[in-house]
DNA sequence: TATGAATGAGTCTTCATTCAT
DNA sequence: AATGAATGAAGACTCATTCAT
């Protein structure tokens, strides 16, 4: 593929995701792409068959951009507790944000997907998850900045309450605050000596 | 309207509720439901215009019977202990049945009827399960059986995170101990002298 | 059929005449006359089994009224200048009064119904209105009040831009002076002595 | 658009005029179309949405043509009354071919859309006429070959009568003799020295 | 007579997808 | 690579008409 036909490419995954974002994954047709995106219905199809791979693909890059970041958020021999508040603020700020949520058109996405698929990827992407946290939870158990938390517990309220309201926020007008209080909260539970109670 | 045609209307609806949980609301068609229900097209359209018709009348449907239960559940000079392991046992059980969850239809459904409504009724049911919360958590405090806590923290992180697990175990396979240990983290922080540790 | 029987059959004239006034004859089905008359469907087909039906017994109707409005302004021994005036004036109100014109349904309904019915009534309609109109023109001369015109195309053009006016007050504005405009001519044309030029 | 899709669409259009002439606005379907045309749903869609949209595409171009028609036809410096003759003799062999007249498809059509217009083109199309009739007879008065008449009444006289035979044409065999009657009136009218009363 | 539930046919409209150019 | 014409399938919606009550 030419330098040419990368750039259409990324140009038909811009315009895709920005109707993901707005409408969910079952009601973005090849139509609407072949509009946004200014190509012809042939021009569509001669990269892609399907939104299911265009979603698949963003998918994709979405994941490799988001191992990126978190990997320059780990930065060993930092504080734990500062880590923890730069994560927990990109998570305010993405459960504030419905509009370019995704979240709708996952759900949407893997609700199809899942059965037919062999590998499970929202699974792998919750493991993930799960273990990047992990880490930087012991890393601070081990640091004596975190209290010997229940930490699967822990974790699992962080990642569902992000995604009920990330899915909510899509819904209704979500208050500030509640991000705020919810992580606060998470923090409450893990920071050993924030006897000031310091919200995020 | 007759009594045939009431049947009638209650046989559309049941049909109609099982296929919104199995397929989300967006994918869920007029036709689909005649051939569930077993009606014609003309006879569907003689009772409902819409798949939106028959899905909002769910929703009143449901409010109604989650309104009446939880009153029922509010029995007053229970323990609040008592009470509380009661609605964490059905949210918890809710929780684990990704199958007649109607969480997929709900999210479509709200994101595309939001904005055209005056009224968000989404947000209404948040408020009113947040008040009803409020109720029960002050009821344990007066009785001095639960802690002093932040409330509005406390009920966000149970409301949201119980609403992520319900979508996710739609997408995933959720494993059986997750709800448990978050239902169980919430009552940790809410239940003063539960010092063993119990979870729910 | 009892009295409460034609009571409704003239309800669902009355309602059936102002929808294919409004709407036309094809524009109008069963269910609007259903909804117009307040009756069920099967109230209806009780008692006409099609618009077609329906639209019959109105023409019937009104031929029979029109015809006895005809006797009745036909009245020997008066002034056929004084006649004339009167026929003229009703054609001038007819020809602006374009909501309650029947002329698009009637249009739309011979257009149909005009090969499969063996007899043509619309012709029988214009052959019936020139044999009037001969009787009053030879009256005239006779009573040396008309010229000696030539009857057949003053009267052809009398009926025939009659109802072109008739249809066009249906889709556009048509001046108060127009109908005015036509009929004069058509009066002078015809009246003798009328060196004044008074219009009707 | 590309030569084959301009063809198409003329195709289109040749087989809706026949069908719109044939059975009126209201009773032709885009399936109709579909049909006479060879063309799939989709194809037929590809061009037009609507048959309101393919009814105003023809009513465009007939405007075009019209005008071009009658630009040739008033050709100066010619007598007045030959243009006359012209004219009038192609009214009267469209007066008396209902088959391919368009005019219980204007009617439904109009009757439909001049509420909803700003514009009423039927009116445009009216005043157009009228205007260039205007201009002819003050041609002909000022060569002294036509009367001093009252130029509106004989023009209204001569539009409205047209389209009321073309009307009658579709709906009752009309006699041939009809439109020379109308038209040779008319002309009686109009023509100074046509003192043998030929009939045009 | 009157009701309204039910049927089934017909049309509209939108898309995914293919293909000749 | 790109274009846009064409196809055909799927679903929405509306009615005329019948029938049990």
């Amino acid at each position: 593929m030419n330098k040419r036909g990368q750039e259409t490419r990324t140009r038909i995954k811009t315009c895709a995701c920005s109707l993901f974002a707005e409408k969910g994954f079952n009601q973005v047709t090849m139509k609407d792409i072949c509009e946004a995106s200014g190509l012809s219905r042939g021009g569509l199809y001669n990269h892609y068959e399907s939104t299911r791979q265009i979603f698949q693909e963003l998918l994709k890059d979405m994941q490799n951009n988001q191992a990126r970041a978190f990997d320059q958020k780990i930065r060993q021999n930092q504080p734990a507790t500062s880590i923890l508040d730069d994560i927990l603020e990109v998570y305010r700020e993405e459960m504030l944000d419905g509009r370019s949520s995704l979240s709708l058109a996952f759900y949407e996405f893997f609700s199809i997907h899942q059965a037919c698929g062999k590998e499970n990827s929202l699974q792998e992407q919750y493991l993930l998850s799960v273990n990047t946290w992990k880490n930087l939870i012991q890393y601070g158990i081990d640091r004596q900045e975190f209290r010997e938390v229940d930490t699967d517990a822990i974790i699992d309220l962080l990642l569902f309450s992000y995604q009920g309201v990330r899915m909510y926020s899509k819904l209704m007008p979500v208050d500030k605050e509640i991000p705020s209080r919810i992580l606060g909260e998470i923090k409450k539970q893990l920071v050993r000596s924030d006897s000031d109670g310091n919200h995020i």
